[in-house]
DNA sequence: AGCCCAATGAACCAGCCAGTACAAAACAAG
DNA sequence: CTTGTTTTGTACTGGCTGGTTCATTGGGCT
């Protein structure tokens, strides 16, 4: 998402204050920054710079660094559970559900890469800030509601073995999903191999697909 | 390693200046430091406390706080290199091999959970320092060249499918080992799963294991 | 119009923290 | 024991950066 400065919305034009506007262009210029240089290497001048308002708002609006820091994530979070609803995995065979959920999820990582990188800074902080929200914990998580059904359906149809936990596997979804982008810096540093060719990420992506599929398959 | 003050060793006793036992010392406690908060989040008066010597030899070794997180990462990495050419492979039946390659992986990076935040650090930083580095590039990957090798005998014993790509499975079993320390916060927190107990460590293991014989098996 | 509160701006401050100045010891070599 | 180099300690500083102070504007409501 390359920032888009949203041409000004035609409603209420001559306004100045603006509030909720202000909020959500505030969190969107945060979450840049915090993802790029974590909590710590991230500057509230510098987000306020790239704000159309000052460090002032902030304040007013989060309170605290910290604050506007558990404020990015729960929108991060709320967008990803968003986004995660719009899969209609009922109407498909098992298998083919399946490596679909796969497959959005690597591309969605692809595409969110900001998201990833929150995630990892959090972890550093032993997800302390996420511990303290108290929204976040409220929403439930829908992929794996998703993915529990189009498993059992699976072992029902026979085409996949029973006695597998889903939150397990959505663990080993995440994970192969998410590796390449949170680890992709050290990884192709280390091993020489462009992980970020398109190339290579198609076939990385049928290798995930490939992995997930024989592991619950009979 | 619970931090062992090291039983000062018996060579050379009288002495006072002993710029390797410092050098160590330092990183020593820097890598504890820097995996624990980040590169911003750091404090090299916090480093200089924890050490028997001050912030003046960090500078005087390390040039800067910089300089100083190269050389955690080198030595960090080192020490992974060194260990993975321990594992003795060769002498088991293909399968096993693999198993047993797997489940060390697992098991490292359970109990070095320091290197894996070192690594989500340098991630963050889009791997620049890691760059920066020259000795860690001329260091070959032990790991991978066991795990070939490992491959290569599955195949030709026709226990194994061919055509698969020896980086690609090495960044699968990194992808999956590296997940549950990486992210157990968040992951625990959304999920309300306690990763860190032994049983769930040990079902993930086998969970692992499986997946990636199951992948590689014709 | 006039009141009140939400929203905003500009300049400012104080503490923190990477890095340094200035030496003084310890050691090696002759 | 002198000399030169390496290693170490203490005290300091300057800029950065999270957070604040004080004053102002805008707008909804009666």
């Amino acid at each position: 998402m390359p920032h888009a400065v949203a041409a000004a919305d035609p409603v209420e034009p001559g306004r100045t204050n603006d509030p909720e506007r202000t909020r959500a262009d505030i969190i969107e210029v945060a979450t840049h920054e915090f993802s790029e240089k974590g909590l710590a290497g991230g500057r509230i001048d510098a987000i306020a710079a790239a704000t159309r308002t000052s460090k002032r708002m902030i304040y007013y609006y989060f309170g605290s660094k910290e604050g506007l820091y558990i404020a990015v994530l729960e929108d991060a979070y709320r967008r990803i559970r968003q986004i995660e609803t719009e899969l209609h995995l009922d109407d498909l065979a098992p298998e083919d559900a399946l490596r679909r959920l796969v497959g959005f999820t690597v591309d969605y990582q692809w595409a969110n890469p900001d998201f990833v990188r929150l995630v990892q800074t959090e972890n550093i902080h032993r997800g302390e800030y996420l511990a303290q929200s108290t929204s976040i914990r409220q929403l439930n998580i829908p992929a794996i509601e998703g993915l529990k059904r189009v498993y059992e359906r699976g072992v029902k149809a026979k085409v996949f073995r029973s006695g597998l936990d889903a939150v397990d596997l959505h663990m080993s979804i995440s994970a192969l999903s998410v590796f390449n982008i949170a680890n992709r810096h050290t990884f192709s540093l280390i091993f020489e191999r462009d992980l970020a060719s398109s190339a290579a990420l198609i076939a990385r992506r049928d290798s995930i697909i490939e992995m997930i599929v024989r592991f619950v398959r009979r």
